[in-house]
DNA sequence: CGGAATGTTGATATGCCTCAACTAAAGTGG
DNA sequence: CCACTTTAGTTGAGGCATATCAACATTCCG
């Protein structure tokens, strides 16, 4: 066994926010059902009004909009220690849905439970509370990304904060990250067609800035990176960030 | 005099969210200064570490990101009753600012009086927690909009939204409502160019949809509006939405 | 090994940006 | 209050980036 949900939810919570021996002590009582997604598997359906959320143990998720034609707009990507359904505490209806990029696993967690450590223990709450803050600040970057950056900027703005939450939770390799997010997705997620993806992605192999390939992220060039997709990752707000 | 600020804050929570007569009488606890800011001017900005938050008592303050060029991408729009920046009581750093649209006024709270409220009463930190998630999901919206949807429909559906929440606000007569935004600024939230704004609303208001001029938008068919725009309120988790 | 999903390449068309000129409105100072 | 300046809105023309279409190559998976 690799971890318990309860040490993923930990070292996550950590990252951003300050918790005391009682409130890890709290968060080990939580309890859960284990789920495994096969790839394009949902996992929560927009429309739906769950009493559950979920916390992702391994492998990639992601979350999508469905526009009125079918079509649809991938909102953001989730790795180990994300909740990304965590909203569906205090907004009934889901107004997008959560499925598997590659395959994954994940706990789903009943709310109960989880308002059970809210009003206990006060710091948990602010610390989940920011956790959907920062959920917001994602996705104000990728307001940004589709509205105001050149293709190849977008792209490698998408890919350095992978890459970066990658690392800081402990699932990627120096020079490395899994990502089985395929073409077709990243279109769907920046708004560029499948065509402008490939010969964006080129364009950074051409320069020897990173590769993409069977579901790896590979950074050559990480500071080349970050230039070319105006990377800042303040926006994460980690009590210490990591030097890459 | 107009309202308090507490009468403004109690009346938008309750649009979303249940509060006791204690909680009200709480917030009728807060303080804050008064401020009056001219159209552009800056009320909070980017890189700020804040120790208030602003509550939108008239007029219309927006938010945005500042590229490295110096473009702006306006992230969102607030109204009375909104708390644009209620973020910052748990993110330290802004990484965006906040500014005046229109002529707009605003009252500051200080973090230490919110944190007060928030320990002992937690419905009221639920409210505002919940106030911060459907900003979150005006977000994904936004993200749908820049990412997917064609430019008149894109246009289309953030006059809807604000049209609909300054109803829902109670600011806006049947019809029509106030907008300050000017078309170089649609822009910047819309991602398209100058040209292209002016050339979408003509389109409008060529099909009788809708009028835009002189800081006043004039809804002529709301269900066309809507049509055009894919506009579904279902995402602003009110909990009566209102027939318009 | 065969079929489906994903990735790659070229050619074409077009929607949107850019540039540039002009009009209208709003704000300012004499 | 009017002349002047500045800002916002409008219109036309041209070029380019990106979507779309279509064929083909490769990888994945049963």
């Amino acid at each position: 066994m690799d971890h318990a949900h309860h040490d993923i939810i930990v070292r996550k919570l950590k990252v951003h926010s300050p918790l005391g021996a009682e409130d890890i002590a709290a968060l080990r009582g939580l309890s859960g059902h284990a789920r495994n997604l096969a790839p394009n598997e949902d996992c929560v359906r927009q429309g739906d009004t769950p009493d559950n959320s979920a916390l992702v143990m391994s492998g990639m998720v992601g979350r999508y909009y469905v526009l009125s034609g079918g079509k649809r707009q991938y909102l953001s990507f989730h790795i180990t220690g994300d909740m990304p359904d965590a909203q569906s505490l205090f907004i009934e209806r889901m107004d997008h849905a959560v499925c598997a990029i590659g395959p994954a696993a994940v706990v789903m967690i009943p709310h109960s439970e989880i308002f059970g450590l809210l009003e206990r223990h006060s710091p948990l709450a602010f610390a989940i509370w920011r956790e959907t803050l920062i959920d917001a600040a994602i996705f104000r970057q990728a307001i940004t990304n589709n509205g105001s950056r050149p293709m190849q900027t977008r792209l490698a703005h998408l890919l350095c904060e992978l890459y970066y939450r990658s690392r800081v939770a402990g699932v990627a390799k120096p020079g490395s990250c899994y990502l089985p997010i395929n073409q077709g997705q990243l279109g769907e997620a920046l708004g560029m067609s499948i065509v402008t993806v490939n010969r964006t992605i080129q364009l950074l192999r051409a320069s020897r800035t990173m590769d993409l390939r069977n579901s790896l992220l590979t950074v050559h060039d990480w500071k080349k990176l970050t230039e070319l997709g105006e990377f800042d990752p303040s926006y994460l707000s980690l009590k210490k960030p990591p030097r890459l």
